[in-house]
DNA sequence: TATGATAGTGTATATTATACACTAATAGTT
DNA sequence: AACTATTAGTGTATAATATACACTATCATA
């Protein structure tokens, strides 16, 4: 491979398009799965829409390192545990021109974590099913990860990092009740759950309301 | 964006990464899981190692068809199902410079249906489970690609894909029990395979040998 | 002590998975 | 014609897992 002008040992015709990440990073709240989106402020014809968090790779980044760098600045979120979903590479998904994007799954355990007052851009969280209309190809993003989520989460433990540290049996099924959209015998749930071993009984109860307090678990730390 | 000197509306500056397909084409042959490797052509320092077939992405293609093109230029290879695997965004990967690889797997049926006369690259079919040192960062793409085969196997349908169009039920056990690596018990696996409904008994039968005749299935198209 | 709200529990039945060994069909040999 | 070698093809009993289903327990408050 030939050397660049700009110091760059890839040529530049080689080099025609920019990488991006983007991130559908989910929450469960009250039962309900939302996800974290926000403004565009770039300048092209999807600015002001919503679109899940994302922006261009630096060229010292990992697509990793550029989900990390993204959630925080634009996201005002830190330290979440994520996971790569799929690259989307159809040649006109972004009217700046060439943007190949790698995206990513984010799951956050609870909405206060985000830091709202460090994100540099203007976020919303909705309802999973009902995000409306997405700036570039991102309702087609959306698409492919709440079908990915919703495969990973019945036959993985990655529910535990949409729940709190301590969280009760009932919280833990109403989000899985949340993610798969249809509600679960109580007896059933909690027998297949306690079954797998992953959780921990901590020993301590939490009283929400007027109500019978409930047993709090964890997820086992392996 | 600002527009750059080339008539690339994407800067210069941000468009740093060549962007890299590489397919971990499987077949089954004999019982032994193998796959498709070439021989590095472009000048590097992995030049004469063997790698997955792959290649730089073309600014008029998406990833899926920069896979197909390079299948049938490099590998002789037209045709196959295939399907997104993992993208390695590392920094150092490629020692040419910044290459980020949308990694596939592509699946044949048989290694006839390869034709080495069209294949521009030298390439050798290794057993999956030592295919040697590979050039850049193939072997983790090696493991990755063999991880998802076998989760996907006992999920999906996607035996078919290395099956020829009629085959016997000794041979589809062969498949499973190859990319598995242990072997089932002939009963229990042909009970649960039926049961699946996929298959298709095409009441014709074949003699391999000079043993009973085997009764010939298809996957139902669907 | 009665009420309202959620937490928490068990059992019977159905479905699915597993373990396991012999008979059937063919071609070639004696 | 019987025998052999080789793979195809089959059934049943048991274990494990999934499902359907309804009442009691515990708390705060009135």
């Amino acid at each position: 491979m030939k050397k660049s002008k700009d110091n760059n040992p890839i040529p530049v015709d080689i080099r025609f398009a920019a990488l991006a990440v983007d991130v559908v990073c989910f929450c469960v709240t009250e039962g309900k799965l939302e996800v974290l989106l926000g403004e565009v402020t770039s300048d092209n014809t999807f600015k002001g829409q919503l679109a899940h968090i994302g922006g261009l790779i630096h060229v010292d980044e990992t697509a990793e390192q550029s989900v990390d760098r993204l959630l925080r600045d634009k996201g005002g979120i830190q330290d979440i545990y994520k996971e790569q979903l799929y690259t989307f590479s159809e040649i006109d998904r972004d009217p700046r021109g060439r943007v190949v994007a790698v995206a990513y799954l984010g799951f956050i355990n609870s909405k206060s974590e985000q830091n709202v007052e460090k994100a540099k851009t203007p976020t919303v969280w909705k309802s999973a099913y009902s995000v409306g209309k997405l700036a570039y190809d991102h309702n087609k993003i959306t698409d492919v990860a709440i079908e990915r989520l919703r495969s990973k989460i019945i036959y993985t433990d990655i529910a535990k990092h949409l729940m709190p540290k301590e969280f009760t049996l009932s919280d833990l099924q109403k989000t899985y009740e949340a993610i798969l959209g249809e509600s679960m015998d109580k007896r059933n749930f909690r027998k297949r759950i306690l079954s797998l071993g992953l959780l921990k009984d901590t020993k301590r109860t939490i009283k929400k309301g007027v109500m019978r307090p409930a047993a709090l678990y964890c997820f086992k730390t392996q």
